[in-house]
DNA sequence: CATGATCGACAACCAGGTTTACTATATGGG
DNA sequence: CCCATATAGTAAACCTGGTTGTCGATCATG
């Protein structure tokens, strides 16, 4: 029996699907006037949620120290994505919550990556890519939300 | 007909396999004797390929500028993986080639990819899988190599 | 043979990550 | 009640890897 593919392409075709994605996502949020998100700013969006959050939680969320939290945070205030208020329960904590600009984007993205599952499901037919996100899910359980990729790409994990 | 996961769950499963993959691959490689290998260098390394390129080509075919192709080229020399030589042909250039160290740590690494494909393919089933890498290249067919992850990551694409 | 293109290197800068250190505030045991 | 300890946020110094701009050296061509 031969081998198919050198197995270093099998992590390639997952990186290039994921990316595929995330550009389609991002090329659909710049004509809906958000040029400014980057695609980490997704997951930053996802971790801060409609409730809300903390530097430290975040930091905890996503996996990277409360600094980068606070780092990450600082820009997205400064593109007014995001707005930081003090908690009145506890005078150290700052929560930090989406503005009515943040939540929008966030429904845009939703919808843009529904738009785009969507898009694949009549690509290779809606069965396919429910089996396809099942044998994903068998491979890789665990925590979907890791915001450390430059340092665990090119750090040494 | 309810939507069975919200559409921004596809990209990150996508993601939490890839990183699985490579996370596997590098704690194989790390057991076999290459701790100082990041998940970056896999990419480099193919890129590099048991030819030897330059380090235009090498910015060329991982998609950054021929000054980080060079930065990195530089680090892996530092470690032993890759040595530079002078072109005989053409005094400009300057040859990359992988080690004795590069060459076996690229075979190492290809057993380690076979591994965990084999096993996946144990998982869910070699036709699953083969099913699964049909999909993926029906939907995001292109160059499976392209180094520019941080900066396409954080920055603005 | 002179002009233009290419290769590699250097410098300055930026983004995002880390660790270390510090202040301010909470909390809980003596 | 008070002090010791823990926690939240911030700042500084540093690392890696990316970018652009510049430059000298070398090829290639009109």
């Amino acid at each position: 029996m031969v081998e198919p593919t050198p197995g270093y392409e099998l992590p390639l075709q997952l990186f290039a699907a994921f990316r595929a994605i995330i550009d389609a996502a991002h090329d659909d949020l710049a004509r809906h006037g958000y040029p400014d998100v980057k695609p980490m700013h997704g997951f930053v969006f996802q971790a801060i949620g409609t409730q809300g959050t903390t530097a430290v939680e975040l930091g905890a969320r996503l996996g990277v120290s409360k600094q980068a939290a606070g780092k990450t945070i600082a820009n997205l205030e400064k593109l007014g994505y995001v707005e930081r208020a003090a908690d009145p329960n506890d005078a150290r904590r700052k929560l930090v919550r989406l503005t009515a600009h943040g939540l929008d984007m966030l429904a845009v993205s939703a919808r843009s990556f529904d738009a785009i599952q969507a898009q694949w499901a009549e690509t290779i037919g809606p069965e396919r890519l429910a089996a396809l996100q099942n044998d994903l899910r068998t491979l890789a359980p665990g925590e979907l939300l890791r915001l450390d990729v430059p340092g665990w790409f090119s750090g040494d994990r």
